[in-house]
DNA sequence: TAAAGAAAAATTGCATACAAGAATTTCATT
DNA sequence: AATGAAATTCTTGTATGCAATTTTTCTTTA
């Protein structure tokens, strides 16, 4: 469904036009997708129950923000659901999977080349998506993918900025060892390998967070990592 | 909360006054509350978000079914989630912890021999709810939470039927041997037992439903396993 | 000048109304 | 009696209005 109000609002804060602790006012997103609050305010309750906004009783609902420990407890789930849907879609890829597995690595090879950062956003969304597919389990990608979107707010943000992830191919790297061990049907490794890359994009993450928080010349903004 | 409409709606599910397939009648359910349509429905699109309840545009809402497949996928991606608890709760947990598993595991050897299979029910809650705490990470917690929250319809129903988990020690000692190795900081041996744990209450599940829907007596029930 | 408090404005929670679509029943035809 | 079409009833989707609460602004006071 790429047109259903609650996508379009997902999309305000996957896109980063609502930052993690900023208000959804009902008023402003009715006037703006020209409906009635009503509908506006069931997409919002959506959103809160799949955990990327925050609903509070009687105030604004607003983007949900991570605390240092919270960003880290999700990197860590996140790690172990990737892990694991890398090691069984290891195994349990059929053919047509893999080869289009290769056709991803290649155009991410590429986009990583030129330093085109968005398409190389899109990328990594589609090399994971394709490995919670290749899990052949619904609930399993179910659990990952909402796990995922909890904290696109924070890795696609680091994703864009210049000098974290400077170099786009590091990420690539990481991702071409998954692919190769999970070509090769090696379970463990892809695993392996899996944990590390998430584990390094936290990395990356907190030393980005460390940094824009300690320049004094750049005010704290509500909402972002406390 | 114990008293939020989301919570009252959603205990009809779990309680078994409705069971998967069930129309949710926004009217019906606005009445027995006494309130209007509007907060109804907004209740219903977060147990829809939260995979309780499937959402069909222009139709009720139903409570959410699984076939044969889907069943067994969900077994498997909860009981890699519930050893991914246990092995952490091992490593994580402090004494106060440890004295509050040791202490329900008392209670549960108690129901068990009494035969009390509603607090015996309430009592396997409590046992895995510990363990997603002990692992000391919410967005885990989170995500073992709404696993559980999902197939609670068909678990629970499991668990009151005469005839199967004929005797309620079997589940009881497969949770004694869990704690064990918790308690004694073997991560490893307490996930592997937690896999075998939920593999056996898919297969008691599956055995019920193949009984179930052989018996010609029984009419299939709309909703149940397809 | 800063803090505290009161008044005003803005915002959410819920009920109600009506339009549009789905489900069911009725009724004619074979 | 079975089939199918039309009409009726039921149900959902959305807009609007009002009360209750929160947030903001303005005034008063130390």
């Amino acid at each position: 469904m790429p047109h259903t109000l609650r996508q379009k609002i997902a999309d305000l804060v996957l896109n980063g036009e609502l930052k993690p602790g900023d208000r959804l006012d009902e008023l402003s997103l009715a006037d703006r997708f020209g409906v009635s609050r009503t509908p506006i305010r069931e997409a919002i309750r959506q959103l809160g129950a799949s955990g990327l906004i925050e609903i509070r009783p009687r105030r604004s609902a607003v983007v949900r923000s991570f605390d240092r420990t919270e960003l880290s407890e999700a990197f860590e789930a996140m790690g172990e659901i990737e892990a694991l849907c890398a090691s069984l879609a290891a195994v349990r890829m059929n053919e047509a999977e893999r080869l289009k597995l290769r056709a991803i690595m290649a155009a991410s090879e590429d986009l990583s080349a030129r330093n085109d950062r968005p398409a190389a956003l899109e990328m990594d969304f589609e090399f994971h998506g394709h490995l919670h597919d290749g899990a052949r389990n619904r609930m399993l990608k179910t659990v990952a993918e909402e796990t995922r979107l909890r904290i696109t707010p924070y890795s696609a943000a680091l994703y864009m900025m210049e000098g974290y992830n400077a170099d786009l191919r590091r990420p690539h790297l990481q991702h071409a060892a998954i692919a190769d061990a999970v070509l090769a049907g090696n379970g463990d490794d892809a695993a392996r390998l899996m944990r590390e890359h998430i584990a390094q994009a936290l990395i990356s993450l907190q030393q980005f967070f460390e940094d824009t928080q300690s320049r004094s010349d750049a005010p704290k903004v509500k909402g972002e990592v406390r």
